[in-house]
RNA sequence: GCGAGUGUGGCGGAAUGGCAGACGCACGGGACUUAAAAUCCCGAGGAUGAAAGUCCGUGAGGGUUCGACUCCCUCCACUCGCACCA
């Protein structure tokens, strides 16, 4: 037997399953059911790196796993090439960003296929192609027919650097999730999607995904649902003219007797509709200003330095006890969340306490507890149930019960109502940027806002070289005159177009649909191959995106679901998150940090089985694992040990000395693959293999079994071998099954303890009794148990362990 | 601050109530070789012992249990997510 020349063998296969389409999918099997693999489709900004294989490799086995099994797989792979990402790269490199793409696209698909990856290319899409924009700005149209799209000026997060509005799920921490530069607040025009209304529903889907526990927390947590209540508090000026009303929401209605003042965000609308009634409005203007200027990220930075202003000139009242109460502007309140105005209890809530000592504000003790130094809030009063004291016929009863009467009272009185609050904002879904799919909207002097006509869908983005982003924030869509000067869809007169783009996260909102029919010029899914593909069985990709796309996808299917275009709510079955793959200094390894080691490179030193074997080896696929090429040699060891199991082969059948280990590795590699525990999965073949050598010979059919179980881990080696042996293709073949009944050992090595300590290890038959047992350990171990011996106690476990107490 | 998670040999990591350290790397010994590399075989948590064995051992401390890496409580360290959300 010649050596394994990984080189050849390799290239070979990866040629021939593309010639030979040997992974399409097929629709409407006419036998085969369906199973729909998905990985993360690449971000065009950069080469692959290590990090994509933790995605790409275990959902490629699995694929290949399903397909032996008989599923008729979908498999597919594009590239998201849209947006602030592969445009910033683009600009890096001095590339014409459709450039910039088309290489990019190239490029991932080779290395795809250089690692063995069954994806099915016939179905490949890329996000920039206006063959598949089409469909992106065809959602859009129909979000803006319904109502879930809407234009409206607001304060909003834009980044100084990209010179874009972003997004709050662009924007954590404060920081512009693409330079990691500081986000600043400003006034802008923004095209929102009515994320927000579809609170309940994305709780749903996350509540019916199969997810690990920790990230339906991180999306619970997004979604932020908080139940309370809103109360509305009659506005007066300094002679008691009643003006209207302002509205709070508070969770704590417990502590209504308790409220000292008011606060309302710096950008409430309030000051601006009763500036004649403030005195100090010079001061107020002032204090805006600053607020304004500040970034998310000082604001969030010194939450201890409690700002505001006070509007000399106006006070509301309690509802419950008719109490004057003065009204602050504070930065401390958000405008964006609830009615962006709350009552401020200082006594039960510590940041109203740090305001009301920063500016001499008296305080109302409502519930009992320590109230010197800092606030008793809403959880230590709630754990321990404490008396209210203060709070008129409340007073002396348990927070609990005065929780629910409080609330009775304020709804009875009509001051009030229950209302549920979500964290999650409307999506801001505009960017001042080139290169994104052009909002098919124009904007028309005499009939406003007026959508383009579906069947002038593509609304392609013009070619220019002046694309690189404006000082001021402006789309650089709004230079190219042939572009922005239309006529009106509706009255044919002269209009401008929208000039801003959509961002990077529309494309990828929606495009596991497309996989099923790429191809459809009519609609963006043929609504019968929708439900026969139905919605992603398995989805790997990285966690990093939890709180974005995955929310973005709850969001869009949902929609498509309602307007009738797809037959199901939930666009993922399971979603699998894998772990990083970490450099030698423990930093993640991505694209942007430029120190990402290329899979190319391991597959040229090593081959794309070894590769793909080494990375998985590593770690775990929920864990993040610290690349080494240490330990790369224990996998090509092992790969050529299972090349030289060609020479062992002796006998046909399954022989009586090896079916209970092959069934057993029958069983373990089914598991671990639909986990996608790699890593025990190939130890498990690791000590299959020693046992083999052991012996010295492996079957015919052993053999093939084990080639089939290998495959879709190490597709290549295991073809050649199959093809070699026994002159047929291994992808023609079906995944081996085990029985149960081989998976019992006559004999097991059964533990045996004295007081909860081992002691000692004996060989017994399975079905073996205690008395059995007993006999056996005074026949061998009587200086663990000898005859007439009295025990206090034996604990036996059948086939587990026995434990002898004395 | 809130939420979640992790902590096991020299290293990557197995084991989710029943033989801790599977599997692999590095390491030591041996075979092959003039020699080295490669390959193959064997050994190996720590302490003690010639050995059999004994004791200790999964971040620290306590608890539940015949039995705990695994379950519960307290604490420490690290990682991640969210963060003035009323």
């Amino acid at each position: 037997m010649k050596e394994y020349d990984f080189r050849s063998v390799e290239k070979k296969w990866q040629k021939k399953w593309v010639e030979e389409k040997s992974f399409k999918a097929i629709d409407f099997h006419p036998t085969k059911p369906k199973f729909y693999v998905l990985y993360e489709f690449y971000n065009i900004s950069g080469n692959l790196h290590l990090g994509h294989l933790k995605g790409t490799v275990p959902a490629d086995a699995l694929a290949r796993y399903k397909r032996l099994q008989g599923f008729n797989v979908l498999f597919p792979i594009g590239g998201d090439a849209f947006g602030l990402p592969a445009e910033n790269a683009a600009i890096k490199k001095g590339i014409n960003p459709h450039d910039f793409v088309a290489a990019g696209m190239n490029s991932v698909v080779e290395q795809s296929k250089a690692l063995g990856l069954s994806f099915d290319w016939d179905r490949t899409v890329c996000t920039s192609d206006p063959e598949y924009f089409k469909w992106t700005q065809w959602i859009f149209l129909q979000l803006l027919k319904n109502g879930k799209a809407y234009k409206k000026k607001g304060v909003v997060n834009f980044c100084p650097h990209c010179q874009t509005v972003l997004s709050n799920e662009d924007s954590q921490g404060g920081k512009c999730d693409r330079c990691g530069g500081d986000v600043v607040q400003e006034d802008r025009w923004v095209w929102f999607l009515k994320m927000k209304e579809y609170s309940e529903k994305l709780l749903e889907n996350v509540q019916r995904i199969n997810m690990a526990e920790n990230l339906k927390d991180a999306q619970r947590n997004w979604i932020g649902k908080s139940e309370g209540m809103q109360v509305a508090f009659d506005l007066f000026d300094a002679q008691e003219n009643k003006l209207g009303q302002i509205e709070i929401f508070t969770t704590c209605i417990e502590t209504i007797y308790g409220i000292t003042f008011v606060v309302l965000a710096p950008e409430n609308e309030l000051v601006d509709k009763f500036k004649n009634q403030i005195s100090n409005f010079d001061e107020v203007m002032e204090y805006r200003k600053k607020t304004a200027l500040r970034t998310e990220f000082e604001r969030m930075s010194d939450t201890k330095q409690k700002t505001g202003c006070k509007l000399e000139g106006l006070h509301v009242v309690n509802p419950v006890n008719g109490a004057k109460v003065p009204v602050f502007l504070a930065d401390f309140v958000l405008s964006g969340y609830g009615t962006g105005a709350v009552m401020a209890v200082p006594t039960h809530d510590q940041r109203d306490f740090e305001f009301a000592q920063a500016f001499g504000i008296p305080m109302i003790q409502v519930i009992e507890g320590d109230v010197s130094k800092a606030a008793v809030e809403k959880k230590e009063y709630l754990a321990k149930n404490s008396l209210m004291m203060n709070s008129a016929e409340f007073t002396s009863l348990p927070v609990k019960e005065a929780k629910e009467k409080i609330a009775q009272k304020v709804i009875e009185m009509g001051a009030g109502r229950r209302q549920t609050n979500f964290k999650m904002q409307d999506w801001p879904f505009n960017r001042q940027r080139y290169w994104g799919e052009p909002f098919p909207v124009v904007f028309c002097p005499k009939c406003g806002t007026v959508p383009l006509d579906e069947s002038d869908l593509p609304l392609v983005l013009p070619q220019t070289d002046d694309y690189l982003p404006n000082a001021n924030g402006d789309s650089p869509l709004s230079k190219i005159e042939s572009f922005v000067n239309c006529k009106c869809p509706k009255c044919g007169g002269a209009a401008k177009r929208e000039t801003d783009t959509m961002p990077n996260w529309a494309g990828s909102s929606w495009y596991w649909l497309r996989y099923m029919d790429p191809h459809n010029n009519d609609a963006l899914v043929d609504i019968e191959k929708a439900k026969y593909w139905g919605s992603v069985d398995v989805y790997t990709g990285g966690t990093e995106h939890i709180t974005r796309h995955v929310l973005y996808a709850f969001f869009w299917q949902n929609f498509l679901y309602e307007i009738g275009v797809v037959p199901t709510k939930d666009p993922f079955v399971r979603k699998m998150g894998s772990g990083l793959i970490l450099d030698d200094t423990g930093k993640k390894m991505s694209k942007s940090s430029a120190n990402g080691v290329s899979p190319l490179e391991v597959i040229e030193k090593y081959g794309a089985d070894a590769a793909r074997l080494h990375l998985h080896f590593l770690g775990g696929y929920e864990d993040n694992t610290p690349w080494t090429y240490d330990g790369i040699t224990g996998i090509t060891a092992f790969l050529d040990k299972v090349w030289q199991l060609q020479d062992m082969i002796e006998g046909e059948e399954v022989c009586k000395q090896h079916v209970f280990m092959l069934n057993r590795l029958i069983k373990k590699v089914g598991e671990d693959l639909e986990d996608l525990k790699l890593n025990t999965c190939i130890s498990a073949f690791m000590i299959f293999i020693k046992k083999i050598r052991d012996d010295g010979f492996i079957t015919k059919d052993e053999l093939r079994q084990f080639l089939l179980l290998l495959n879709p881990l190490a597709p290549h080696i295991t073809s050649e071998m199959y093809q070699q042996v026994f002159g047929s293709q291994i992808l023609d073949d079906k995944w081996p099954e085990y029985d149960e009944k081989f998976l019992v050992e006559d004999e097991i090595n059964l533990p045996v303890q004295v007081n909860g300590k081992m002691r000692q290890v004996v060989k017994v038959s399975k079905t073996a009794s205690q008395e059995d047992i007993l006999k056996l350990l005074c026949e061998k171990h009587p200086d663990i148990f000898s005859e007439g011996e009295q025990l206090k106690k034996v604990i036996f476990v059948p086939g587990k362990i026995i434990n002898l107490l004395k």
